[in-house]
DNA sequence: ATAGCTATTACG
DNA sequence: GTAATAGCTATC
């Protein structure tokens, strides 16, 4: 291997151009491509990650030396490198900010695993020193007795609190030689949590169905081929899907091989971990677990274990696309039309999109699955770019459950459970069958609505509508947790008639509990979940059968697999298809298809209810017939005649300032000259205010930018945006591939 | 002429 | 990102 005196050094301190560095003599061989290292910047030190190796001699000044190493072994491989430059580029973000979600805090503070010391005997005393020793210090001789007692090396620590004793007795007898001192490495590492019965899923390998082994070859032959293949597991829910992954990741575990697992949300990690933990032992690797709830110790663990290959598979949110695996052979995003892998701050990148950057760069294979596949992804595969499995049957030959719509313009005004899904609720309760009861809209009500002036309470601070809390009698802003007492009546014209107008998971908890005041029911929705092992318990529970009804937001229609349900209630699907957004009738559909996946797993044929006010909307109307294909065809069809994503590509310009007159007059001169430079080569829209146009103080306003490819307008609109000045109280920020649309 | 300010540039 | 500095204005 040549040895290189010099280093490429990109910064993590908000420069976009990487800087030279000499490597001095004591750390050759040391740095390499991907070391995280200290560097001096003007005066002052700063830290960077080494991109590139070279000599110096032509370098034509004086380079200033490395001063150090951050971590011994390197902090990002090759193709993290590349994903990073990627990233840079794609998602219009600094490196800094790349690099800072790539590589986690504790790693870069360059802290070590955490050290404890150990004490142990390293001189047996007989008994007459023993009685001298008692003598002179009895304090020494009681940490004696209790080491020898111990048998066993102890923590200094713990050693001193069962002898009530000082640190200096431990000294002492440490420089007379009766004990040693020594330093261990404590483990601390998520993968040694234990996970509750109730969770861990029985899980030894199914014999796959036609379907599943035709879905397993073709992914074990991408991965054997070596080269880059994106590729569409797209199954209905009950598919087996995870038996797949599973099986596909102990192929490459077998090899000596390494996987990713990506999934959408924490919630979700519990049932999937159980089950990959027990599939996965005997395959000499560590399991870790990756998400945000670790703390700074098991990150760090965690990531050690990734780095150095002990462990050789890791599941995990978003982030752990990052994992500092040598050469990940496979990566798998679980749920890939889910929202929650779109970061919402910078980079503003999607998990799934890098997950397929990554394998492109690490000539790998990327599994994307989902029963409810992206636009993006469906039109990749139309493309030809991936590749794609279907499993169309549920596994041991259930039936997919049935659909039925319930027109609530039929209904009594403001009624929020129809009569049909309130005696169907019922016939299950008395069966001892269960039910799940989804509305995607936590708090008892949402608006306060005055029918006599038509005015609805807002946060002062952005402007959306504030959402009762019947417990505190509060209301609240659920875009910055701004609250204030609960108003008796109409702010605007003073009206006793106001009413709350729609409602949440709790309003439907207390009906349900005047009708069927036996059952017991439970909720799940973003307030009752405070703690973080809240979802675990109501889940556990819910699966052991000790509710008979689960009332929700979103979280329940992910992935969860409750085999006693076979009812499942939408209680209003219209809120999903009524939000300003061109995703919503993908995401209705969606909706519909999880949550009714959830109904009818085991031998009884599911039941599902949809409760909506526009029967006529195709999302609800393919849903009916389950013919999703349809509709998707149809959704894509209308995206493409109307130039939105997929075939369109998107960029959301956000502006942001306290002043809304400021915000009106720049974002005007912007689109002027964004129009002038860059109208040729994509359709520029607004500016208009954000649908939330009031966040925190701060109005919104953005502009569209509707284009054929991201890279060549956004390196554009970078370069025009270095050059124009905005006042100081503007802020703005690009999102590419926007996904949140408020 | 020059202190004190802001905008610009460079950081290896 | 921040520190040095080039450029500029107000002031003696």
């Amino acid at each position: 291997m040549e040895n290189f005196d010099s280093a490429t050094v990109a910064l993590f301190s908000g420069m976009d151009a990487p800087l030279t560095y000499k490597i001095p003599p004591c750390l050759f061989g040391k740095v390499q491509k991907g070391s995280m290292v200290r560097v001096p910047l003007r005066n002052r030190l700063s830290e960077g990650v080494v991109t590139e190796l070279l000599n110096s001699e032509n370098a034509g000044f004086k380079l200033k030396d490395i001063q150090g190493l951050v971590q011994p072994q390197r902090v990002l491989t090759p193709d993290l490198i590349k994903l990073a430059e990627w990233m840079k580029s794609y998602y219009c973000a600094s490196m800094q900010s790349v690099l800072e979600s790539m590589i986690p805090a504790v790693v870069r503070s360059g802290k070590n695993p955490m050290l404890a010391k150990e004490v142990s005997i390293k001189k047996i005393l007989d008994n007459t020193e023993l009685e001298k020793l008692s003598k002179r210090a009895p304090a020494q001789a009681k940490l004696y007795e209790i080491l020898l007692e111990n048998k066993a090396p102890m923590l200094r620590a713990a050693i001193l609190k069962m002898a009530h004793s000082s640190d200096s007795a431990i000294q002492s007898l440490i420089s007379k030689g009766i004990f040693s001192e020594a330093e261990k490495t404590m483990e601390r590492a998520a993968y040694l949590d234990d996970i509750s019965d109730a969770e861990r899923v029985p899980s030894t390998p199914h014999k796959l169905n036609e379907e599943q082994s035709a879905a397993l070859n073709d992914i074990v032959s991408k991965i054997e081929s070596k080269k880059f293949a994106a590729h569409l597991l797209y199954g209905v829910t009950g598919s087996g899907k995870t038996e797949v992954y599973m099986q596909a990741m102990q192929k490459v575990l077998e090899k000596g091989g390494s996987c990713i697992f990506l999934v959408p949300e924490i919630s979700l990690t519990p049932q999937t971990v159980g089950r990959l933990r027990s599939r996965l032992g005997g395959l000499g690797t560590e399991l870790v677990v990756w998400h945000s709830g670790l703390s700074d110790g098991q990150r760090l663990d965690a990531w050690r274990a990734l780095a150095e290959g002990r462990a050789r598979v890791v599941v995990g949110a978003r982030s752990c696309v990052f994992a500092p695996i040598e050469n990940p052979d496979l990566i798998i995003v679980d749920e890939e039309h889910d929202g929650a892998y779109k970061q919402d701050k910078n980079p503003r990148y999607n998990g799934r999109d890098a997950a397929v950057m990554r394998a492109h760069l690490s000539n790998s294979v990327c599994v994307l699955g989902s029963a409810t596949p992206s636009l993006e992804t469906l039109y990749n595969v139309r493309q030809k770019k991936y590749s794609q499995s279907k499993i169309m049957s549920r596994i041991d030959g259930a039936q997919m459950p049935k659909i039925k719509i319930v027109d609530m313009k039929y209904e009594k005004p403001n009624t929020l459970l129809s009569n049909m899904l309130i005696n169907k609720l019922y016939e299950r309760f008395e069966n001892g069958e269960q039910s799940m009861l989804f509305l995607n809209r936590r708090g008892y009500s949402k608006v306060y609505e005055c029918p006599d002036c038509g005015h609805v309470e807002e946060c002062p601070h952005c402007s959306i509508s504030m959402t009762w809390h019947r417990s505190e009698n509060i209301v609240k802003c659920h875009m910055c947790g701004y609250q204030k007492p609960a108003p008796v009546s109409c702010s605007q014209c003073g009206s006793k008639n106001a009413k709350w107008h729609s409602f949440g998971t709790q309003k439907i908890e207390e009906t349900l509990k005047a009708i069927i005041p036996q059952a017991r029911i439970g909720r799940m929705d973003a307030d009752t979940m405070r703690k973080k092992d809240d979802y675990r318990r109501v889940l556990a529970d819910f699966r052991r059968g000790n509710m008979d009804i689960l009332i929700g937001t979103q979280m329940i229609a992910k992935g969860l697999d409750f085999p006693r349900v076979t009812l499942v209630g939408v209680v209003n699907a219209d809120i999903s298809l009524h939000i300003p957004d061109f995703r919503a009738s993908e995401h209705t559909y969606q909706l519909i298809v999880q949550v009714a996946g959830r109904a009818g797993r085991g031998n009884a044929r599911g039941e599902v209810i949809i409760q909506t006010r526009t029967p006529e909307a195709p999302p609800i109307q393919y849903a009916k017939t389950s013919d999703m294909e349809s509709f998707l065809e149809e959704e894509l069809s209308a995206r493409i005649e109307y130039h939105y994503p997929p075939a369109t590509k998107l960029i959301r310009h956000i502006f942001k300032s306290r002043s809304l007159q400021k915000l009106e007059y720049y974002t005007e001169q912007w689109a002027q000259a964004a129009e002038r430079e860059i109208g040729e080569i994509c359709q520029i829209r607004g500016p208009v205010p954000a649908p939330i146009e009031k966040v925190e103080d701060f109005y919104r306003w953005q502009i569209w930018y509707f284009c054929s490819s991201i890279t060549a307008v956004s390196k554009r609109l970078n370069a025009l945006r270095k050059n124009f000045k905005f006042d100081e109280e503007i802020q703005e920020l690009l999102d590419i591939d926007p996904y949140d649309l408020s």
